[in-house]
DNA sequence: CCTGTGACCGGTA
DNA sequence: ATACCGGCCACAG
């Protein structure tokens, strides 16, 4: 229950216009190596919550669902709207560094 | 209790 | 640069 609120509060923490990687995230939360804990978290989260989701790619820098997904979209779209640009399905060095 | 799974990561070839 | 591999940790069945 301690993770999983301290996971969130990042999250929430990631400016707009900025993104952060999994294992970036789980870092700065104080847990190096809870990477895929914070995807459960994230694919945990109840629809309507302030937490900014689309905000978390992978180490890679990409998003992390299918191109045919709808979630893949539907994060592209939220990503352009706050400004980062993303190059087949790369987003543009705008990774969040406190 | 044991096993499999996941919106992952870093090192090595 | 890409491909493969082992490790990672909580959670559901």
């Amino acid at each position: 229950m301690e993770i999983k609120a301290v996971i969130i509060q990042t999250l929430a923490a990631i400016p707009s216009g900025k993104v952060a990687a999994y294992g970036q995230i789980a870092k700065m939360a104080g847990y190096p190596g809870y990477a895929r804990y914070v995807g459960t978290v994230l694919k945990q989260l109840p629809s309507g919550s302030n937490i900014p989701w689309d905000r978390v790619v992978n180490a890679k820098g990409e998003i992390s669902f299918a191109e045919s997904s709808k979630e893949y979209l539907k994060q592209h779209q939220l990503l352009m709207s706050e400004g980062v640009v993303v190059n087949n399905g790369r987003v543009s060095m705008k990774i969040f560094g406190i």
